[in-house]
DNA sequence: GAGCACTGC
């Protein structure tokens, strides 16, 4: 998203007129007073680019350390503070990211993600290097910045010296002071509101109308599209955004509005629907911001990336159908869901504001007052509704043995605490006691894997295919598609085909990637031919390398075998077999039995498995398998990334795990 | 026959 944020007007608004600059003096006297700081204030207030600075002329880094806020864009706003600071990005000023750091000694600004921040906790428990840390965009509740916050808590009292700044919308700015004044909730002596205090920089936003149905409605893409015509043709000019729920419903609406545009009037107003997903490739998310050509009014019709991570200016009307897909993990199954959930009270009234950013707008919210009343406050908190593996491992290397006692501002339900030990436990980076085991604990926990899939390549060795795991490893954890989804089915299946492995995705992963690094010579028009995305091949290669530094420094030996995958032998077996094995000693709690009919269930045959459309497996007869991925959406369940395996394998390479379940 | 949004020394 990192190429958004160089389009937020807000960004290169002149310095003198952002609201935060009337408030510098009074937050440096908090900042000086006071250990902890809830910032109030939007985008667009200059808190991220501009509070920085003043720190920083403060004195608050002349020892030489470092202010970190985090920010998703980290990379373009540490760019205009140095623009602003007029030195070399990456001298004063530096930033932080996977794959990328822009910093030196001489940093005094450093903006980094909180999951790094996170990271160099581990090597740095107190965090010594940095006077004051700003955990910014707190309110979105990710489970890294809660987990961040958590830590700080800790790290303060150790530090008395330290200062924290944590941004915040205005709901939570109350619950963000009373978590680090003391035990949360009812313990709020004066003693420890001394620790804090609240300031709001809130800039002057414009009123948004708010309208609601008269009546609930059953088809709200129907409704929608009737009010973006009724706006149209009644309402002053201006641009629309609909929130909706995904790619589908977008995909629709842009057609149901296209097919309703030759009723418009001779001469009227022109409109042009335009998509907007994570989904889609930057330079297609590029188009709403280009001003509409003219007499044309755009219609942004998008997921929630327009809520918080992308901002478009110029909008008037926001139409909010009242829904927002949100993942959730079953601890029962542990199977990940994806489903459409009434939005949170905090979500409906940060859509309606992106009305009001450049003049007065109106808001439409295609729901009853009634059902907007019984709305949540705010959205569940992620850590309340994931997976908590990851989270755990790295607490526990973090040397937080108690997670049941850790200050967590929400602490997150029992189940997910438990199943996630358990996960961890089964495979081995705990012990009975539930201390991290030494050395597979330690190091899952530092390696950036799930658990499982770390678990995979640190057996990697004893399996004889550490080179490929690290291959499949690096494929695995890409967020987007190696295939180009392209509307020519036909061509991309034939060109998937021929990387097409019997054995399953992860063997045809490895095949791509080699194919790759040595036939495609990192070319991009290759990556075409192949209807390969080069960009994310070209990541696979930097995650790939970044876990064999990671193994080097383990002291696991790396040095890479050359040849064909398939002519090598480990222990007398085909490579082949090696690499499902060791997939196997991972993922053994994702095993599944292929029915007559093509579905899949579970082992203890509960539930109905659907293989991806994506997956080989989709159109291939297996018995057994593991996959690295669930998802349950709308009534089917699906799996992705589908090996074969031998059911022999699971109790082999996970004994207990079987012998308690059946 | 198909997935909201983020992210990792």
């Amino acid at each position: 998203m990192a190429d958004f944020e160089s389009f937020i007007p807000a960004l290169h608004r002149p310095t003198s007129l952002l609201p935060i600059v009337r408030h510098k003096e009074a937050l440096l006297y908090t900042v000086e007073k006071h250990q902890v700081t809830v910032l109030i204030g939007q985008t667009g207030s200059g808190k991220t680019t501009q509070l920085p600075q003043y720190l920083e002329q403060a004195g608050w880094c002349n020892d030489g350390k470092v202010i970190a806020p985090r920010r998703v864009a980290a990379t373009t706003v540490a760019k205009r503070v140095s623009e602003e600071m007029r030195c070399q990005l990456g001298q004063q000023v530096g930033y932080s990211i996977r794959f990328e750091d822009v910093s030196s000694a001489t940093t005094r600004i450093k903006f980094l993600t909180d999951g790094l921040l996170l990271r160099e906790a581990l090597v740095d428990p107190l965090l010594s290097r940095y006077s004051v840390i700003m955990v910014d965009e707190a309110h979105e509740r990710s489970l890294s910045s809660d987990v961040l916050l958590g830590v700080l808590k800790k790290v303060c009292k150790r530090r008395p010296e330290l200062r924290i700044i944590v941004s915040s919308a205005t709901l939570d700015a109350e619950q963000f002071l009373n978590f680090f004044s003391g035990t949360n909730s009812e313990d709020t002596t004066t003693e420890y509101n001394s620790i804090g205090q609240i300031i709001s920089i809130e800039g002057r936003t414009h009123p948004v109308d708010i309208h609601y149905m008269t009546e609930p409605c059953e088809e709200y893409l129907q409704r929608a599209v009737k009010t973006i015509f009724d706006i149209h043709s009644s309402e002053p000019e201006g641009d629309i955004l609909v929130f909706l729920t995904g790619r589908d419903e977008i995909e629709t609406i842009t057609e149901m509005i296209a097919n309703r545009l030759p009723s418009l009037p001779d001469g009227s107003e022109k409109i042009l629907p335009l998509p907007l997903y994570a989904g889609l490739t930057t330079e297609q998310q590029m188009y709403v911001f280009e001003p509409a050509p003219d007499n044309t009014h755009k219609v942004i019709c998008a997921t929630n990336i327009a809520e918080a991570s992308v901002t478009i200016d110029g909008i008037i009307y926001v139409i909010d159908c009242g829904f927002v897909k949100l993942r959730a993990f079953n601890p029962t199954t542990g199977i990940e869901t994806l489903t459409a959930t009434p939005v949170s009270k905090a979500s409906a009234a940060q859509r309606a504001g992106r009305a009001g950013r450049t003049k007065p707008g109106k808001c439409y919210r295609l729901y009853t007052e009634a059902a907007y009343n019984s709305l949540d406050d705010v959205t569940v908190p992620e850590i309340q509704r994931s997976n908590l593996a990851p989270m755990i491992l790295q607490l526990k290397a973090l040397g937080i043995d108690n997670i049941a006692r850790f200050d967590f501002i929400t602490p997150p339900p029992a189940e997910l605490i438990i199943r996630a030990l358990e996960l961890l436990f089964s495979l081995g980076a705990l012990d009975d006691y539930a201390k991290l085991t030494k050395p597979m604990g330690t190091r899952m926990a530092e390696l950036a894997l799930e658990p499982m899939l770390a678990k995979c390549l640190l057996s990697a060795t004893s399996f004889g295919c550490l080179s490929e795991m690290l291959t499949i490893a690096a494929m695995v954890s890409l967020q987007s598609s190696v295939w180009f989804t392209h509307d020519t089915k036909k061509a991309e299946e034939t060109a998937r085909r021929k990387f097409a492995v019997e054995e399953g995705d992860h063997l045809t992963l490895l095949n791509v990637y080699q194919a790759f690094v040595t036939k495609g010579k990192k070319d991009s028009k290759w990556c075409q031919q192949h209807y390969l995305n080069f960009k994310s091949m070209s990541r696979a290669v930097s995650i790939r390398n970044q876990l064999r530094r990671y193994l080097e420094r383990f002291g696991i030996d790396v040095t890479e075998s050359l040849g064909g995958n398939d002519v090598l032998r480990a222990g007398g077996r085909p490579k082949e077999e090696s690499i499902r094995r060791c997939l196997t000693s991972g993922y053994f709690a994702h095993a599944a039995r292929m029915m007559p009919d093509g579905t899949f269930r579970t082992v203890d045959g509960g539930t109905v498995l659907h293989a991806h459309p994506s997956s080989l497996m989709f159109n291939r007869k297996a018995d057994w398998v593991i996959f690295t991925e669930v998802m349950e959406t709308g009534d089917k369940t699906f799996i992705r990334d589908v090996t074969k395996i031998e059911k022999a394998w699971l109790l082999e390479y996970a004994p207990e795990f079987y012998r308690v379940k059946s």
